[in-house]
DNA sequence: ATTACTATTCTACGAGTAT
DNA sequence: TATACTCGTAGAATAGTAA
């Protein structure tokens, strides 16, 4: 489980750093949901409860008994049928596989990504002094850029979001020559990184980087104790 | 099996059988999409796939194909890592996950009742032709009900839902009584029924049934060409 | 390096049934 | 009626490798 899910802390149990609850969890905790048990306390034998799984009775009380036994769902054993309602926990589990998928379809425009703080070769600090690339960041993302840059390296998979941030418009810092030489253009996005306003951004025609680059107008990695291999998360906001 | 039919029209549903595609395989399709596969192509080998998903590299090899066997993504074996992209039908399957969870948090401030039409004993067409009724759903509902409600009675889980209408405000319709005897107050709420506008009813303290009443301004049986036993889809509209 | 086959292990399903 | 136990077994997951 590499991705670090949303963590609402509201509900400060006493349980267990949740141990993986299994796919097959979560779809029978969804059937309860949509049934009411996050409301009210659902009634459901385990035949019933076996056909909304398409699975046998055994295994659907079964189902139950895992449920109640991590601590996401809690029963009334009654004489006729047994009554289930959703616990906090189990809400919780809902709503991280529900943001998941308000990701997925998101409506609210930002890549979530996931990566490694690593140290570059101090070229950041001195390309982010150059006044041609400083006066483009104030002008374009709106402020003055801190000299240097936070390297964030996306970890395996993640390296796929940057596909979905390259097919969307970037603010376009453009390629200015001094006297020694040349520097090139790069593509840039506003973002967040902890809270705190930044850019992210990426030279122009890279392509097979694991690196995302950010800047921002303050020191970030003294601002939020970052040391190397610290991991970080970075919303870039993307727009049409 | 593999024939991939592009399917343009969104109303046009997937007419596909698409058996039934089991948690462990639409939480595998939900991480390819978080890594952006809906949109790109999504390069991810096995073994970073395993973790994704808790599993071994030999699972998770065997989940893409069986996903690929479905035609719930398509593959691009490239030498390197093999490039992952969600399918037309792999998006209706997400889609409807997605909606299930927007179900459960209830964006959508509507209840969901599916059941069958049955005949009640014809009482519903005396009670209907009360002018006592009549002018209150008049009144308060904004429709003159034709004389007579479709009974729709809920199958086995769904009667929970009950529950959760209960527990939201409703249009109440006031106990009346005329020379000859009493008439019993209802709950109402509006509601749609394949599309048309009615209210769903139900006598005041009613707890034990799986029973709802329609009432509309047209003779829904005949209009929606209802029998008995037909299957029909409620949407109710709750508020605050 | 990959993916994915075959063989093996073992989990988890469901039949039968106790409660 | 229910729920849920034991237990034999099917099929899923993994180990070991081939390709």
């Amino acid at each position: 489980m590499a991705t670090t899910q949303e963590m609402p802390s509201e509900t400060l149990r006493a349980s267990r750093p949740s141990d993986p609850v299994s796919p097959l969890e979560k779809e029978a905790l969804k059937q309860i949901a949509l049934l009411g048990g996050i409301m009210e306390q659902v009634e459901l034998n385990s035949s019933e409860f076996a056909s909304l799984l398409a699975t046998s009775q055994q295994t659907a009380s079964r189902r139950i008994l895992e449920l109640v036994e991590e601590g996401l769902v809690e029963r009334d054993l009654g004489v006729r049928k047994q009554r289930l309602k959703i616990t906090p926990q189990g809400l919780e589990v809902l709503k991280a596989e529900h943001a998941a998928y308000q990701r997925i379809f998101e409506l609210s425009e930002t890549v979530h990504l996931t990566g490694r703080v690593r140290s570059g070769v101090g070229e950041g600090q001195y390309y982010m002094s150059q006044d041609g690339y400083v006066r483009q960041f104030r002008a374009k993302m709106g402020f003055t850029p801190y000299p240097g840059t936070l390297n964030v390296e996306l970890s395996g998979p993640e390296v796929n979001k940057l596909r979905l941030l390259k097919a969307r418009p970037a603010v376009v810092i453009e390629r200015f020559q001094t006297e020694e030489r040349t520097f090139g253009g790069v593509h840039a996005w506003p973002a967040r990184i902890s809270g705190r306003a930044c850019a992210a951004i990426l030279p122009n025609r890279t392509h097979y980087t694991r690196v995302i680059e950010v800047i921002a107008p303050e020191h970030l990695r003294s601002s939020l104790s970052l040391k190397d291999d610290d991991p970080v998360e970075l919303e870039v906001e993307v727009r049409d």
